[in-house]
DNA sequence: CTGTTAATCAAATCACGATTTGATTATAAA
DNA sequence: TTTATAATCAAATCGTGATTTGATTAACAG
């Protein structure tokens, strides 16, 4: 009934790479159709095959699925319960900025494009609200520290902004052809927010 | 010769200010000339007497003017030497988050909009040096607080990201109204990142 | 083979928005 | 008062770029 794809036609995913490519050099604004249809060797026009509701769609699964993989990431972490608190607090952290410096343009989409899906109410509200729970993840991991008595009573949800904060940073600055890679920097990150909680012994 | 401006007469501080102001909403690239017109009740058309260079103009002069106050502030305590490396760290930090938590729309447009300045090489490339400038001012206080002994030996330029990244969000997340005002803000994360680098006793 | 649907393209559409232009008005200086 | 200049506006200009439309081609199912 249907047609099987052929090796060499593009697939969503390869689109929304491309997409998050140009995103990063030009900003959702400043990307036309044909930026990101040049990307992956096609038309502006064709991309509405592959997403009927055009540009806005594209950022909007950029940024779902972006999300949805630095999510599962330190999900997977928290969720660990044999770990101890600053264990886990130090893995998450590093696991987060991981995902973030090996996905450089998805990255930075979640750091400057966010704005720009203000738009669809309701894609929009549920894209915040999964934000929201990410962030929560972060505060329970503080939380939990502080009950253990292993960190110091910081005010989670301050901290929690400071730390996301640096980390999505990250999306902005990070090459991976600079001075360090992902892990050194992943590794350094953790190791200062890990000293700004712990209790000093 | 000239006339002097009447009292209900805009100014260019005026419309920089509108103009951040609609920034932060829409956005550059959403931005229309209109909207930072009518923000300061003057059409489109009028702008071009205070800025003939148009929208980029505009932008350009909301980041430098925003960056020269940061700056500013920053600059004041760092050059302050009667102060021991750890009071100078905290002041600055104190300082920077203060800068950006009272005027929110310029510190969002320094986080969203630099990278729409990427036109006019000249301008964006002497704007991209002050920025630099400044984040070395960081690097050295972090730098002499090392070498007077009190502080950890972290990455420097790690560490100085992880700070600018910090206070950079809170020019995107933090709102008047909110449950803790500037200074509080200010504090938690000044000490955050004091206790993430002071040695421990 | 033949028919059906997926993928793609080239060429319209169609709006929107930055900038320009040509008055018009207000105010300070003389 | 006059006059020059600043400040402003309303109405063109002029491109650009998202989206639509109507073919055209390719590959699989039968």
């Amino acid at each position: 009934m249907a047609r099987k794809p052929a090796d060499q036609a593009v697939n969503r995913h390869d689109i929304l790479i491309a997409a998050a490519n140009v995103f990063r050099r030009k900003g959702y604004h400043g990307t036309k159709m044909a930026d990101i249809a040049a990307e992956v060797d096609l038309t502006a026009g064709s991309l509405y095959h592959h997403f009927p509701d055009g540009k806005q769609q594209i950022l909007r699964e950029v940024l779902t699925d972006g999300l949805a993989m630095v999510t599962a990431e330190v999900q997977a972490i928290v969720e660990d319960n044999t770990l101890t608190p600053d264990e886990k607090f130090r893995k998450a952290v590093y696991a987060h900025i991981m995902a973030l410096a090996q996905n450089v343009s998805v990255a930075a989409a979640l750091v400057f494009e966010t704005r720009n899906l203000l738009e669809d109410q309701s894609a929009r509200d549920s894209y915040l609200q999964r934000r929201d729970s990410f962030e929560q993840l972060y505060r329970q991991v503080i939380h939990e520290g502080i009950e253990a008595g292993v960190f110091r009573h910081v005010d989670v949800p301050i901290f929690t902004k400071a730390l996301l904060g640096s980390n999505n940073w990250v999306g902005v600055w990070f090459r991976p052809t600079g001075r360090l890679s992902g892990e050194e920097v992943a590794m350094e990150i953790a190791d200062v927010f890990l000293n700004a909680v712990l209790i000093k012994t």
